[in-house]
DNA sequence: CGATTATATTTCATTATCCGAAATAAATAG
DNA sequence: CTATTTATTTCGGATAATGAAATATAATCG
């Protein structure tokens, strides 16, 4: 037997895949900076002040990549780039007033699009798109577990 | 007034984008592909037989970067290519035996670990993750529409 | 202290992406 | 037949992403 509620909700959320990824790709374009890019800056800005190695481990790039995007980032004057006191080994990553400022007039348009349509929304749907929306977030985040678990609970409907 | 539910939806938003993306790249990592070879791929046998330049439109690539990508499939003897009969300035895609098998061995990780638990889920929760989950495909797909009629919509929670 | 080990970042070499513009080739319109 | 349009590829170039090796600092242990 097969799910149809299963196959519906990867066919929705395929959907929502797309619309996401298109969003980021002509966010980027509007700054002039790469999606990789602009996923480090944001990182970079969210944070303050960090090391390059948490950025790596945050946006699982490898730490050359990261490397590779702050010297464009600081090269562009949207980052800078400085050693730590306590630590030497260690640089801090921060984001330049001219960096912020980028973030802040290239606002991401999957938040813009979604602020105002889930505004629109009645205050009950609104809900149930929260609580369905973590539920499947809940579903596919968990990675630590391993797959035998899973195959525990008996019968699995396939896809 | 801020939205929290808009606030706390975007936030479960994004921890559905991070797992996607992490299982799309592990899937990509498991076949030995990279993951736009695989979108790729994916894209051909969904279709059977395509041009190159449909793949492109429908994963929003230059041709050129499809041609490339095509070179390396049919290297690796996944895909074929071969002129159309109809019209010589196609060619057409289709996925190799090996193509499809590779596919079928590197079964969807996302899927996997979806249909696994989506199934251990009671009726009712399953109704209301795909309600949901449909509802947001429905609010961020919708992309024809210019930036102006959402801001006629009158004050728009912040986000 | 001095040697060793662990940590943090960068450099290097390599492969893959991704694109725009030009080139190539075939179909179609006038 | 010539011009235009359509489909794909080639070419040149910037970016991305990685593993492995190099560099530098910190911490630990005898």
């Amino acid at each position: 037997m097969e799910s149809e509620i299963a196959n519906a909700t990867l066919k929705a959320l395929r959907r929502v895949l797309r619309a996401a990824e298109g969003g980021t790709r002509r966010l980027a374009a509007a700054t002039g900076l790469t999606p990789s890019q602009l996923l480090v800056l944001r990182e970079i800005d969210a944070r303050g002040e960090v090391t390059p190695g948490i950025v790596a481990q945050r946006l699982e790039f490898s730490h050359a990549t990261v490397t590779a995007i702050v010297d464009r980032l600081v090269a562009l004057g949207l980052a800078s780039r400085a050693r730590s006191d306590q630590d030497k080994r260690r640089m801090l990553l921060a984001a330049t007033e001219k960096g912020r400022r980028c973030l802040a007039e290239a606002p991401d348009m999957l938040q813009e699009i979604f602020a105002a349509r889930f505004a629109a929304l009645p205050a009950w749907e609104q809900a149930m798109i929260l609580a369905g929306t973590e539920r499947l977030a809940d579903i596919l985040g968990v990675r630590e577990m391993d797959a035998a678990p899973l195959l525990d609970t008996g019968a699995i409907d396939r896809i």
